[in-house]
DNA sequence: AGTTAGCAATCGAGCAAAAAGAGTGCTAAC
DNA sequence: GTTAGCACTCTTTTTGCTCGATTGCTAACT
């Protein structure tokens, strides 16, 4: 299936006006609007022939044609022009991390936020849980009778907080002695590197065994609960555009949007590389972004992964928009980190 | 202007129908479903003189008749059956509890999600911020080179975070020192006392000026800032209410419940009385809850507020449910923290 | 062989008129 | 005070119609 350079260009017109305007594209308007050197009919035949080829889908006999899921992708890989951001937006992402941000949880929720403002799409980011993160600080202390608190600090500062039950006869200066046999022992390290001593550590915690379970419980739960960190904003955004004008179908953007657990799947999806990826939801294709795109990128800092963001939005999306924002803010930030 | 019981008897029935139905209520289905023993002429002229009165409404002359804000209020008061909680939603809510729940975030979290769950609408909930809350902790270490790392540990296990700027002579001893001094002085107080104490203890820490103020303003800022503490439960719930199929009404409602600024004002008038309290947007009356209801309540234990929970929704709610869900969550979080 | 103009055919959008249905208010009788 | 009956009002649904947009096809043109 070899398209010639003049149907790529005219698949692309149409995409790009269906894009802005979410109608139809029909010959006339596209003659009339980009290419005044053909005819309408001429357009027309090879609209036609993008029809037979699978790209084009005419709602009905008397209307322009919209773009398929295959011309979306074919346009995303091929087609798009890549844009450039204003000297406006950058000024915006810029601004946006001006405060102090070293706290991870905070440069995600920035980044969501600027993502979503300057796109208008619904956007979320979660910050990786790598295991590679060294804990900073660990501490015990008794917080109730019979209760414990495990607080852990780690490099991004993330703070875990935990309760762990104590033995009656546990004095204090034994629970500060846990305390410091944990600082120790875990100190520098990072999660990764804990879990696989824990063989060894339980040794020299014979005495702390309720502590040691507790501190492992909370390093396990960190590593595998990825739920609680995304972040998401401008959910309602997807009311400013055309085709969620009917309350069903803002229903069902919602029900994929609040599905976390299916949202972290996609966004979990090859996060290795940095570039950005694009998945379009067909009737089929990827489950549970039904008539939905995801747009995706994955940062890195000094090599530490910072996090993976992405806008959802309708398959009419403006990925050239979107790509540009997702790279943009990618640039800004991970120059922003590795300058500190 | 005083109602024969007979017409408060309609009134009641008409404003049940519509909030079950959504559909203006017709003298005929009222004999037909509920009172048999009159003929539908009868309630007509009822219907009539209520309408008269203020508390109908006939959306136009050849419908049935909705409630007016004014019967919404009267309902509320003086009209509604209180609900009982079946056992099955007793065991929901206690099932939500079941986890070690100390954390006052965690408790909030839960809280909110199950009188979503039970009740079908947005639900949402602030921690109070009372200032009284004792500090359990407080700690300074070294984080990277010019920065510490600030945490307070309260009672509730609120755990605040914050970066302080350390000058470049100081040693890893004098943070130490400063930690300790800080510990002293601080822990068993509450934030109050700290604020009100601050002239004496800038005194004792004339050393550790960028210190104390870090501190200081780590608490003003919890103190003030209640905006991150606002959770919100199943904002597109309003999906399912047939009045919201309109996405311009779905827009204006989301606009409302996204304006966490707004909400919390809300939330926190008169919070001091346990009892629920109900507010119906009217078209002119509270601001900024056009056309929707707020029902919240503010629950105690042990004599400490334990956070305000409301429920948001359109003017038809189900006021009978909310109430005894929110009524029912209340008891049963307050008799699980009394027996701590 | 590719391009174009011309034209009939198709189908949705929009509109008005007609029909159907729901509910009321009023009147007169009970 | 209550009720049956009925004319009246207003919405909703249906129907039919026109208009306009757009296409696909054919025949002529370059």
């Amino acid at each position: 299936m070899k398209l010639s350079d003049r149907k790529k260009k005219i698949l692309q017109l149409v995409i790009d006006d269906y894009i802005s305007t979410a109608q139809p594209v029909s010959s006339k308007s596209i003659t009339e609007k980009y290419m005044n050197d053909i005819s309408s009919a001429t357009v027309r035949s090879e609209l036609a022939g993008l029809e037979e080829l699978g790209f084009l889908i005419q709602p009905h006999t008397s209307s322009g044609r919209i773009p398929s899921v295959e011309a979306y992708k074919l346009y995303v890989n091929e087609l798009m022009e890549r844009g450039k951001l204003t000297g406006k937006e950058i000024g915006a992402i810029k601004n946006a991390f001006k405060e102090r941000t070293e706290n991870l949880e905070e440069v995600v929720s920035f980044a969501v936020k600027v993502i979503s403002d300057l796109t208008d799409y619904t956007s979320l980011g979660f910050a990786a849980h790598s295991g590679k993160e060294k804990i900073v600080k660990i501490d015990i202390f008794r917080y109730r009778k019979n209760v414990a608190l495990l607080l852990i600090v780690t490099e991004n500062t993330l703070i875990k907080d935990k309760y762990i039950d104590i033995p009656n006869e546990m004095t204090d200066d034994q629970i500060k002695e846990a305390s410091n046999l944990l600082s120790d022992l875990f100190v520098g390290k990072n999660f990764s590197e804990i879990l696989t001593i824990g063989e060894k550590a339980l040794e020299e915690f014979k005495n702390y065994r309720e502590i040691f379970e507790g501190v492992m419980d909370a390093i396990e739960d960190y590593i595998d609960n990825k739920n609680n960190d995304i972040i998401m904003e401008g959910e309602n955004k997807i009311l400013h555009h055309p085709e969620y004008s009917d309350a069903e179908k803002v229903k069902n953007f919602l029900s994929v949007v609040t599905s976390k657990d299916r949202l972290i799947d996609l966004l979990s999806e090859d996060n290795d590389n940095i570039e950005v990826s694009i998945k379009i939801g067909g009737d089929e294709g990827e489950e549970g972004l039904s008539d939905c795109s995801l747009v995706t990128a994955t940062y890195t800092a000094s090599g530490v992964n910072i996090g993976t963001y992405g806008v959802i939005g309708p398959r009419r999306m403006d990925y050239q928009k979107v790509v540009s924002v997702l790279e943009g803010v990618g640039r800004i930030l991970e120059d922003l980190l590795d300058n500190k």
